[in-house]
DNA sequence: ACAAATTTTTAGATTTGCCTAAAATTTAAT
DNA sequence: ATTAAATTTTAGGCAAATCTAAAAATTTGT
């Protein structure tokens, strides 16, 4: 049953939205949030909302909030992959930095071609992860998050290695870029300063201070693994 | 002043139809023509047509017919040069057989990113035909048609490469396919048959019989160069 | 509990791109 | 030169996706 084809651009963009803010579909989401996001209004969105409902991909009572079936689910994790599929081709063959990619990787994650997106796949070495470090859903939908912390919520002393940010907007990484941070960096938190909660680390040798909205932003993954 | 960058999907497919309709748009092109082409009605393309008109993109008089201005004339040749860009990528890349790649280029032409194509360019070493042979127009849409003939046009006895197909669609490529003909063949033209119009030639050393609809769907460089 | 604030939905418009049916214009045929 | 045929345009409508304004339902605050 492949109604996912015949799916608009408009349609993708709110299972996706929905995805997002639901915690991978599972919970409820707020009209006013989609909205929000979208840029849309609530009028709207309420519009969507029913339609999407008939077509069976997110369960819907009136003022009750939304959330994604197992089928729209599904075309979420579908849209995701392409998304983040393309942002790594962007990055690794067309040289693109990970600030430039989003937007770009916005539009070609609603091309419709199976056979496209595999053999991207494929081209890539069937890559996990994308340029923000968000794990990239296989052919099936099958997702491994990875398991990190964010920099901010770890104790003194912690090792580890940059993994991903919270926050990919250009702006934030740009910033990241001008100090030299970028994932793969492996990290120690040296010291946290209690008054504003910035942090002292050291990053691939380096020393340098971050503030707490900062650390709050990076994931890094610690070699404690058992 | 880059209009180009607001223009709809739509917008620009009837943009790049009336380039191909018209002799690369400088012939007044037929409502009905565009119509049948597109696969739409006559009272659409009207609608359309006055839309384009408005937008500087088409010389338009009622009951006259429909030619490209020079703003339309470059608008069309941005959307081929993705389109024939991406062809290429396809093949190059992905593995793609020439007769797949057409229908998810004529998605891929749609997206808007100039860094996005440029770089694509680059990595495929600035190609200047696509896979079916035609011409891929530069950055600034500077065009090169190939010095190229009709197989069933030539004298007995010439000598060419094949450069090109005049039909692209999946159903001939096949035929070409099975039949081991492709861009590059060595070819030269053994007899014609007066009564048919089909012709017997050698390609790549094989021996072929084919008829004169093959024949007049196929390019050859001859080596008659001066 | 119940009024006030917030959220969500409905009602009614708008824009884009398309349609059908009818009218206007051009082209072809006698 | 008229008439007939074909082409093209207009008029009026429809579906998708959006909006504003108003009504309905829920949540919050005292
Ligand atoms: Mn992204
Ligand atoms: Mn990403
Ligand atoms: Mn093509
Ligand atoms: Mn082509």
């Amino acid at each position: 049953m492949h109604k996912l084809y015949l799916m608009t651009r408009s349609e993708e963009n709110y299972i996706k939205t929905i995805f997002h803010l639901g915690r991978k579909g599972t919970q409820e989401v707020a009209t006013n949030a989609i909205a929000e996001l979208m840029e849309t209004k609530p009028s709207s969105v309420t519009d969507m909302i029913k339609k999407l409902s008939e077509k069976n991909l997110v369960n819907y009572k009136r003022y009750q909030g939304v959330s994604l079936t197992s089928l729209g689910t599904k075309t979420a994790l579908g849209i995701i992959r392409k998304h983040r599929l393309w942002e790594v081709f962007l990055v690794e063959k067309l040289d693109f930095s990970w600030d430039e990619v989003h937007e770009v990787a916005e539009q070609l994650e609603h091309i419709k071609s199976d056979k496209l997106i595999d053999s991207l796949d494929r081209l890539l070495a069937f890559p996990k992860f994308d340029p923000h470090g968000d794990p990239i859903p296989d052919k099936n939908g099958g997702f491994k998050e990875r398991d990190r912390d964010l920099l901010s919520e770890v104790p003194i002393n912690t090792v580890g290695v940059c993994v991903g940010v919270k926050d990919s907007s250009a702006t934030f990484l740009k910033f990241l870029d001008k100090n030299g941070i970028a994932l793969g960096n492996q990290i120690r938190v040296k010291e946290r300063e209690e008054f504003d909660g910035s942090l002292n680390i050291e990053i691939d040798g380096r020393n340098l201070q971050i503030s707490h909205v900062i650390a709050a932003n990076l994931y890094i993954k610690t070699n404690d693994e058992i």
